[in-house]
DNA sequence: GAGCACTGC
């Protein structure tokens, strides 16, 4: 820092600090008027009360006579008829009697029985019968926001009504639903939302919780609340949906809860396994080891560390003896058989296969990622059989490409050509394609895990569960009877976990923490051990640390008033702080924007033909930032200019946007904007330029970039001509190739923020922000003085900086400044601390921009 | 010298 710097800095901030802003609480007065105000509050209840009782009745004998014109109406004939043939229907009186007579039912059945749409109906139609109709108020949770939309559409058309009427749904910044609605479809995240505001569901008379077996974190959370909630609300019931046969596991949660079966109405799905896929085929699979020795035998043993349990016992079958009855060429290929590496060429084989001996109907094919729909798309365009575009036409289905905003995956194609998609498991339950005829599973899809000793997530290819190999291959029974093609060993299938692994065994828990505080419900470690799978108490130690470093909870794990505003923010907590940071900083645009965005998904898809053209429109953004968050926000910005001019399609086009991301981005935004008006940060009467002043200054928005993203904070050092990443946690690590930052040599800046840290094929960061040490000092940790001289710590001692005395003083004091201004705008947020912050924010603006240490 | 499962408030 030169000492002109300093001295600047040093007069900045003598200029703030003697405005102590005295307290403005108007509390004191206003007691009284409250209690006024209640009194007269309770006389209007009753007369209100009187009058609804009346209207009431009305209401429930309108509701019945409505229904009964339905039961008979015409023009719903077709719709009754198809109604009456689904299984569910023979087990109405069953299913409304074990409603009636417990407080908990568990439902099985399998695709097509028609669970989801028929129960809920059931309920309702019984409710208006019996004259309850006014005050029954039906709940049914979905895990994703299409099939709440899909189901409440199909079910209001079932009844002859528009969408949000009787049936509504409402999601995240979407609803249809009236003063009318008596069954509600919405996602599990708006439920648990709303729980916030009203812990006992009072006024929820059924409440249906769809998909339990998919084993989703905010499903297992709900299924832990209600259970507690079940004393306090004896006149509550719960349906628990699940899609396998097995739901004991949820029947002996709930002190084992009557559960009743459906059974299916779903075509018919023939299966082969590799054994018969190789037989069929006559493909013939090569040792990976061939090339090494000549020999097509298993290396057995060889690499143990790299392969699963469940291939390395594959590996200790006999195959001679346990495939006897299929041809030599066979045992050979299962004696090469690999499991941890997919054959690509036997899946163009296969692929092969049904084009050439199987009759119409699209084929979908699971694969595990970018790569291997990539590689395949390659390996078509020089099949002289596949690659002939004008009889098949083969689409791309990867949640980041750009095909999935596309009608062509569901269309059916014209005649005599072949839909060929392949997809990874977004196919599974998001994505429904009716016109699949057959199915090919790789059997193996990527899966998330947290490594709780290393705080660190993976993302490695493993086998699926028999569960999910059960719903891939049902995919091929939408329209007529199907087939389906394992490309693994029957062996293998049988030793699939039954399940898979619950998602909340299965990530970081800090978010989940949070909610669990903010809902009241005791000490997070004794309210997650009573969850259907516990999560490890590593894991929950981690995201308590994680909190109590931020500053959201206490040292008692109690809230802190940071903390409190953070619940309101449906964002996990580093983001929530950035947000928070960046309207109190003055950086109100971009700090909204970048949010949106990690909380979303990335804006920027990747497209298989153009992607250097794609990485290159990536980093112009970025352009000198060396900033992944500044990326997103010029690209968010440049979106916005662009359909202010009605140029919106072809800038997405051009840049690699996927316009309904920034759509979805955009509406998030509006909705933090809400959050932040209600909980006193912004004050949307003074408009925007109020809190925007430095939304411009790119320091500045890193800086707010940091004070959100710590502890994920990455040392930069140079190694030669390159530079080398390390972490706290796990030492080195890789920036990740999409990143702008790949590939830089040497940065300006000695430290990297970044979001999200995965091991894939090495550890990455995935996103990343170059900060200077001033926004570390500024924005990071808490400093703490150096043992061994006269410098600085933070991040429990990783990070070290020395500068001379005066130098850290300043920065102490600076900080000291700062941290005051935001904990008094944490505590009173409608407080307008700019007076008082001006000289400190001007001086931390100087200083970001000031000459920065070389390192 | 490389790489990007999927949901959701």
């Amino acid at each position: 820092m030169s000492a002109e710097t300093e001295t600047r800095i040093g007069n900045l901030l003598n200029s703030s600090q003697s405005q102590g802003v005295s307290s403005n609480d108007a509390s004191g007065a206003s007691g009284q008027g409250v209690k006024q105000l209640s009194a007269d509050k309770n006389i209007t209840k009753l007369v209100t009360t009187l009058e609804i009782d009346s209207t009431k009745e009305k209401l429930n004998i309108e509701l019945k006579e409505k229904q009964e014109k339905m039961k008979t109406s015409d023009s719903l004939k077709a719709m009754r008829l198809f109604r009456e043939k689904l299984p569910a229907n023979k087990m109405k009186l069953e299913f409304l009697r074990a409603v009636a007579e417990n407080q908990v039912v568990v439902v099985s059945g399998e695709t097509g029985c028609g669970k989801t749409t028929q129960l809920p109906q059931f309920i309702l139609e019984e409710e208006i019968s019996s004259l309850r109709g006014a005050d029954c108020n039906i709940i049914c949770t979905q895990p994703r926001r299409i099939s709440a939309i899909s189901v409440a559409a199909r079910i209001s058309s079932e009844r002859g009504e528009s969408l949000g009427e009787t049936v509504g749904y409402q999601i995240r910044l979407e609803s249809k639903r009236s003063a009318q609605t008596r069954l509600l479809f919405c996602t599990t995240g708006v439920l648990l939302r709303q729980l916030v505001e009203d812990p006992k569901l009072s006024g929820v008379s059924h409440l249906l919780v769809d998909e339990i077996h998919e084993r989703g974190m905010n499903e297992d959370f709900l299924l832990i609340i209600i259970r507690d909630l079940l004393p306090h609300r004896p006149d509550l019931r719960i349906i628990l949906m699940s899609a396998t046969i097995n739901a004991d596991l949820f029947s002996k949660y709930f002190g084992n809860a009557p559960t009743i079966h459906i059974p299916g109405l779903a075509f018919p799905v023939t299966e082969f396994f590799l054994e018969d896929v190789l037989e069929k085929t006559w493909y013939s699979i090569k040792s990976e080891f061939e090339n090494f020795n000549g020999s097509s035998g298993r290396r057995r043993r060889q690499q143990d560390s790299k392969k699963d349990p469940l291939t390395l016992s594959f590996e200790d079958i006999d195959i001679d003896s346990h495939y006897r009855t299929y041809s030599m060429a066979t045992r050979k290929s299962l004696e090469a058989w690999s499991g941890s590496l997919l054959d690509l060429g036997l899946v163009e084989s296969t692929i092969e296969y049904i084009c050439r001996h199987e009759s119409d109907g699209a084929i979908l094919v699971f694969l595990t990622g970018w790569d291997d729909i990539s590689k395949l798309l390659d390996k078509f365009k020089v099949n002289r059989f596949l690659g002939d575009s004008s009889k098949f036409l083969v689409l791309p289905l990867h949640g980041s490409m750009p095909t999935i905003d596309q009608r062509e995956i569901f269309d059916r194609p014209p005649p005599n050509k072949r839909k060929i998609v392949l997809a990874t498991n977004i196919a599974e339950s998001s994505i429904t394609i009716d016109d699949v005829v057959y199915v090919i599973d790789c059997g193996k899809a990527k899966e998330t895990s947290y490594d709780a000793l290393n705080k660190l997530a993976c993302l490695l290819p493993s086998w699926i569960s028999k569960a999910s190999a059960h719903q891939r291959r049902g995919r091929a029974g939408r329209v007529q009877p199907g087939v389906c093609y394992r490309l693994y060993p029957k062996l293998i299938h049988d030793g699939m976990l039954q399940y898979q692994l619950p998602e909340i065994l299965r990530t970081p828990l800090q978010e989940l923490c949070l909610h669990i505080k903010s809902l009241q419900l005791g000490s997070v470690g004794s309210f997650l051990a009573k969850a259907l799978q516990p999560p490890d108490s590593v894991a929950v130690q981690n995201a308590i640390e994680l909190l109590k470093t931020i500053g959201a909870l206490d040292d008692m794990e109690e809230l802190t008033p940071l903390g409190r505003h953070l619940c309101t923010l449906p964002l996990d907590p580093n983001i929530g702080k950035m947000l928070l940071m960046g309207s109190i900083f003055q950086c109100l645009n971009p700090a909204l924007t970048i949010a949106a965005a990690l909380a979303h998904r990335d804006p920027f898809v990747l497209p298989i033909n153009r992607k250097e053209d794609a990485d290159a429109a990536k980093r112009s953004f970025a352009s000198d930032s060396c900033s992944d968050h500044i990326a997103l926000l010029k690209a968010f910005e440049g979106w916005k200019d662009a359909k202010r001019n009605g140029q919106d399609r072809s800038f997405c086009w051009d840049n690699f946007l996927s316009p309904v991301t920034l759509q979805m981005m955009d509406d998030m935004r509006m909705q933090f904007l809400d959050l932040l008006s209600d909980i006193g940060f912004v004050d949307k009467s003074m408009g925007a330029s109020a809190y925007n002043q430095y939304s411009h200054d790119l320091e500045m928005v890193c800086a707010i970039l940091c004070a959100g993203l710590y502890p994920n904070v990455v040392q930069c050092k140079k190694r030669g001509k390159r530079t080398a990443f390390f972490t706290k946690e796990v030492g080195k690590v890789d920036i990740h190739p999409a990143s702008v930052n790949a590939g830089v040599h040497l940065f300006p800046l000695p430290y990297m923020v970044y979001s999200e840290k995965v091991k894939t094929t090495s550890i990455f960061i995935r996103d990343s922000t170059n900060i200077s040490d001033y926004a570390l000092l500024l924005f990071g940790g808490n400093l703490i003085p150096s043992k061994t001289g006269e410098g600085i710590e933070m991040l429990g001692g990783y990070l070290h900086f020395s500068a001379p005395k005066t130098t850290i003083e300043l920065i102490r004091k600076l900080r000291g400044e700062l941290d005051r201004l935001f904990k008094k705008k944490i505590e009173e947020p409608r407080l307008d601390i700019s007076k008082e912050g001006k000289g400190v924010v001007a001086a931390v603006v100087e200083l970001l921009h000031s000459q920065h240490v070389h390192y």
